[in-house]
DNA sequence: GAAAAAAAACCGTCCAGGTAGTATAGTGAA
DNA sequence: TTCACTATACTACCTGGACGGTTTTTTTTC
């Protein structure tokens, strides 16, 4: 195992263990057993469980602003790329989506100033949106209603089908280009 | 105090606590502070923590159907009753959505199992706003996109200016009627 | 390029503090 | 008499974090 990884690794354990156990099932006993590490050896690397949250989330902040960095870098797009990259990566990444929601339920439960990260992100994004080409409110609502997705998604309240969800993707994207 | 008005003293004081001071500080004894009761009259109510958190869910989730109920029945409207009491509700309602969160966050740490009355919820609702007289993928961007506004205030997200959020509520609005 | 030294990456146990839930004895009101 | 509590004590358990090692890797020295 290279260096770096062994950090990510346990951060991957954490996160599993929040989708599939839940928050309260998230010690650090239990975190170190998932990464097949010591508790010794997990907090070597995370000194105290805020920490491992904290870990959590920075890593998946950097991870979310990388691949809708490169989705805008590649779009041949004139406007509207920044809101369609962020409905792209949105709706068709159910993993990392997984861990992000394990990261930002860990976060709240254990202390919401690690969620500054995200705020940060999710700062630029609104900049950039509104700012890309197209009715700033409209490219708003697209943003919305791609994080409408995610909150059904994160509390499984309700999920559409693959049918309407498809419609509801093209719709729109029908209206960045509109 | 009536029979029925401590119990739902003690559901406020959770939400209370989720609310300001997180999940981790939900337990027994410090709810019973809060409520003004104590630890052995709260479990004579809830005679479990689960059993706390489920009766914060199943509290909400009545009160919730209620308000829609109401204002779907007080609405003149012939199409887009629905989709616009759910968007009038979940904008306007402060105060109500801060215990939405709470006792969503509390269900998803304790037991996702105690989420379900509000599955049934939405399940309803989609079923009523998607056969409301307009058109039912546009009916359901708005609902996302009304959702898209909770996702933000739950975590604290982004805030939208008052002013733009106005503008993407009234851009709504003029969806219904159109 | 081998040995020695130092730094990094771990291991595994222990403990103080906190928590859910039980138990119990009693109180006042309807 | 029952309901709706109060007040307190107690248990059994779990958890974060401290701590003192040990092993592996890297760097330095001869």
């Amino acid at each position: 195992m290279g260096r770096a990884t062994r950090k990510i690794e346990i951060l991957h354990a954490a996160s599993k263990i929040v989708s599939e156990r839940g928050i309260f099932n998230l010690t650090l006993e239990a975190t170190a057993i998932e990464a097949g590490v010591s508790k010794g050896g997990l907090l070597y690397h995370f000194p105290s469980k805020e920490a491992l949250v904290k870990g959590m989330v920075d890593h998946l902040a950097e991870n979310y602003r990388d691949k809708i960095a490169a989705s805008v870098a590649e779009s041949s797009k004139e406007k509207g790329k920044w809101i369609k990259s962020y409905a792209d990566v949105t709706f068709n990444n159910p993993y990392p989506n997984k861990e992000m929601h394990a990261g930002l339920l860990a976060a709240k439960a254990v202390n919401s100033d690690l969620l500054d990260p995200i705020r940060n992100l999710y700062n630029e994004w609104q900049t950039e949106i509104e700012q890309d080409g197209i009715d700033p409110v409209k490219a708003t609502i697209i943003r919305l209603a791609t994080d409408g997705i995610w909150l059904s998604e994160l509390f499984d309240i309700h999920h559409l089908s693959e049918e309407r969800k498809e419609e509801v993707y093209s719709k729109l994207k029908s209206w960045i280009d509109e």
